[in-house]
DNA sequence: TACGTAATATACCGACAAGCTAATTAACCC
DNA sequence: GGGTTAATTAGCTTGTCGGTATATTACGTA
């Protein structure tokens, strides 16, 4: 049982994991319909494994109606990991390379973020993203 | 091999390669130095696994100085984390329970953090931390 | 040259993670 | 009750991880 910072990113280590995380913020969704966009890779106990992690990890909450179980997005454990993240915000900034100013840039212009920058870049959702440097943010969600 | 996301998170997902981190936010510090505080608990060449996993990670540099390996903080991974994680800040600003306020607060209150909010709270780094916000940058690098 | 120190390499171990197949539970509908 | 679908559990294999102990490389210095 390791501390709740470390299970967070242990969750999150995982690009199925990170998919099935990214489809929930479109909303609640059943097992099945989360397993759908994998099903030719991985077999269904394979993402019910993945979602208990998530769920372990506290970033998922299953309900249930009737036999189907609703999951949805929880990101309480995520505030720790990004405050956690906060504290190198500042060497972030420092290093002005890549991804630095954009990155700053988009945070300080707060809230509404049309960001997107790759939800899901590694995963067999349709959607094909590919991250496009000039559509500086817009489309995809 | 993952996928940089992957490994990124992975190698985030204990508490000991966090805690290096965190020294190495202070500045560039030998193995042996950054072995010190877990030598009681670990042996050093099990220190030098953490750091090999933080250094194919991209996020601690080696460089080298006769004898000794000086190793430098790389947040360059982390902008990417960040990026990542910026996607769900809407959902976490959204719920506003514990943290998620203040955090908001704490980002909107741009750069200069004198957050220090838990930077390794489950090990034994002896320096009780606090990172001394004065040093905006400056030394180190 | 020999010695002490810094750091890594190698080999080994137990534990756990990820994936599969097959079987099982749970709920619905006829 | 019988059949169907949703989802999980069980058992297994494979591979990686965290840790140790021991040996080795590399360097500075007496």
């Amino acid at each position: 049982m390791p501390d709740t910072l470390s299970r967070t990113f242990s969750a999150l280590a995982d690009p199925t994991r990170r998919a099935l995380l990214a489809r929930l913020r479109a909303g609640e969704a059943t097992v099945t319909q989360l397993a759908e966009p994998f099903l030719g890779q991985m077999t269904l106990p394979g993402v019910t494994k993945h979602l208990k992690v998530l769920e372990t990890a506290g970033m998922v909450t299953k309900t249930r109606d009737a036999q189907w179980r609703p999951c949805t997005l929880n990101v309480e454990p995520l505030k720790d990991a990004a405050a956690w993240m906060e504290e190198y915000r500042v060497h972030m900034e420092a290093s002005l390379d890549r991804l630095g100013d954009y990155l700053s840039m988009l945070t300080r212009a707060n809230s509404n973020s049309p960001t997107q920058i790759s939800m899901n870049a590694d995963i067999p959702v349709e959607r094909t993203t590919t991250i496009t440097p000039d559509t500086t943010d817009a489309d995809t969600v």
